[in-house]
DNA sequence: TATTGTTATACTCTATAACTATA
DNA sequence: TATAGTTATAGAGTATAACAATA
């Protein structure tokens, strides 16, 4: 399957003052801090990537892709994923079909679009989808209980912070 | 080419308070930190993707390749680099394959190891590494110019606490 | 014409396992 | 025998572009 792993120590070479490009104290600190996000997330989502696939053998984007349909509720068109899940229509398309052939989703004619489908778990779908959750978040509470709940506060913040910025910045 | 973005934000329809399986605050307190980091990442992570491609023909595993090999200074050989980009030993294969014919950097035959190589950069790769290391940082620094001093010190700190829990925890 | 979704193709990255050459 | 690296194979995920059916 697909595990993913970066190295994120590595960029901290770039790092080399110099008489005439300045390296301020700032570049550090951006730089030091995104390597640090960056190494935090890419073990966490390492070790979730092995547990879904160990324990449910399953891929994040096809638990992405359920999650999607389980919140939606009433089923998802093919187009209204590829937004959601920030990926073109093929991909869905190839998730969609592997999802189906297992079982846990089915394509159904829209009664209003002649072109379009609506996505929708089936039952099994949403009871496997059900219990990939509940371990998901058991995952996530033991991965994250050495922080107190204070420290989870103010990261959760900070982090808001960060995420809006970045939101409100030209995508290129 | 390989673009990455997850949506991060589906996983919260796990949140389904129910009389037996109760949620506590922490659980979501712990989920809802998770999903923020992932989502700064990813966000952060695709820009950087999409300017290394689009200024530098490059990707992200080819740029922390480059990285090792400048910050090792005297080349390093292929199993080294294995283990510090966290990846097996064909895909660094794959990867030095392609900077080599790119001619950034060159396998030498190791003197004293006649099945080892080392590989380093060579002087195309080197100057091409550090204008690409110069503009990623800059990149950073604009991407976190929405964090004070103060705010980014205090997610380093929070940040590090977290990383070095994760790490003393079990692999899987 | 425009939109929805599929298909076809291609590429990167990843893994595992068999293999070669050297220690 | 064990180790360093390559090759072969396989699979997921991604993208783009051409295409079909329907609006």
């Amino acid at each position: 399957m697909t595990p993913k792993a970066r190295s994120a120590q590595s960029v901290v070479s770039a790092i080399q003052p110099d008489a005439e490009t300045r390296v301020t104290n700032d570049h550090h600190q951006s730089l030091r801090l995104w390597l640090r996000l960056l190494a935090c997330t890419n073990r966490i989502e390492t070790r979730i990537r092995q547990r879904l696939l160990a324990n449910f053998d399953t891929t994040l984007p096809r638990f992405d892709l359920m999650a999607q349909l389980e919140r939606a509720g009433d089923g998802l068109k093919m187009g209204e994923l590829s937004q959601r899940l920030m990926v073109t229509g093929g991909n869905v398309t190839g998730i969609t079909d592997m999802l189906e052939k297992d079982g846990l989703v089915v394509r159904e004619t829209d009664a209003t679009d002649r072109r379009a489908f609506r996505v929708k778990l089936t039952a099994a779908g949403l009871r496997q989808f059900r219990r990939m959750a509940a371990a998901h978040e058991q995952w996530i509470v033991m991965l994250f209980k050495g922080l107190t709940t204070k420290q989870k506060e103010q990261l959760v913040r900070l982090l808001g912070e960060l995420k809006s910025y970045i939101g409100s910045q030209p995508d290129s």
